[in-house]
DNA sequence: AGAAATTTGTCCGTATGTATC
DNA sequence: AGATACATACGGACAAATTTC
């Protein structure tokens, strides 16, 4: 037997509740939102249907779901300020050896050498550089 | 952030990212590994997870995990017979930061910084030599 | 030698994503 | 719609091995 809707979908009519506690305040910003199956036996209604109905909250970026945690209520602020991924900032120089290095590569100092440095930055800080150095001029 | 993951699972790409970095020589065989809790505030996950992405690694034998001590990267077993690559040297010391690497990592000069250095041989002569430089204490 | 700090090993509980029946 | 199972993910807690002071 299908589900008797007055007007509008269950899981509408569910968003919209979500949606004025959010505004109200009841569920603030920062805040977890009711687990699924807290907000199933609340409303009754089966976990897609809650889905379903949170669903339409994220699309319309009030929530945001993060998987194995939960779904939060958005700040008002959406900078979104993503940066993550940084990849590390390459450069290459060329040096002229110094003693250390020239007793490695079994060369005269100041023989020229190509350096390769790159910076891996966490949360914007350097928390790697590695730098390489080679022969200019291959044997 | 919503974490779903499509198609590639977090420790999966975190994996990657750590192979990336061993095969390209920013961690080279013999070198530590960044520990764990490392790992966890740089990738922004959890243990469980990065736990999960060394697992990977050491599945494929490119890893090998120490109780207390670390995870350490597999010297590479030949791959080849004609490979006349030895394994490289490395050694740890620590050493103050002059002007320059002070500046990167945003430290006064004379901060401790850790050097990690490896001598990769080629037929008996330097062929190529690896510096990798972190502060002593992180976090 | 001993205590404290570090680092990995293991287990628990909770929650979402996906798939199947 | 509902139930179940499994994979993914987070967080906490404690134990065990190792390192550092």
């Amino acid at each position: 037997m299908p589900t008797p809707h007055y007007g509008q979908p269950r899981y509408r009519a569910i968003a919209d509740e979500l949606r004025r506690r959010i505004e109200g305040g009841t569920i603030p910003p920062g805040a977890l939102l009711p687990t699924e199956s807290a907000l199933t036996s609340e409303f009754k209604a089966s976990r897609g249907t809650v889905r379903q109905a949170i669903a339409l909250l994220r699309e319309a970026d009030v929530v945001a779901t993060e998987h194995g945690r939960g779904t939060y209520v958005k700040t008002r602020r959406n900078e979104h300020e993503s940066n993550r991924e940084a990849q590390p900032e390459t450069r290459h120089r060329q040096i002229p050896a110094n003693p250390e290095l020239a007793a490695l590569f079994a060369v005269d100092v100041g023989t020229a050498l190509v350096e390769q440095q790159s910076v891996t930055r966490i949360d914007g800080a350097v928390g790697i550089v590695v730098r390489t150095y080679r022969l200019l001029r291959t044997r």
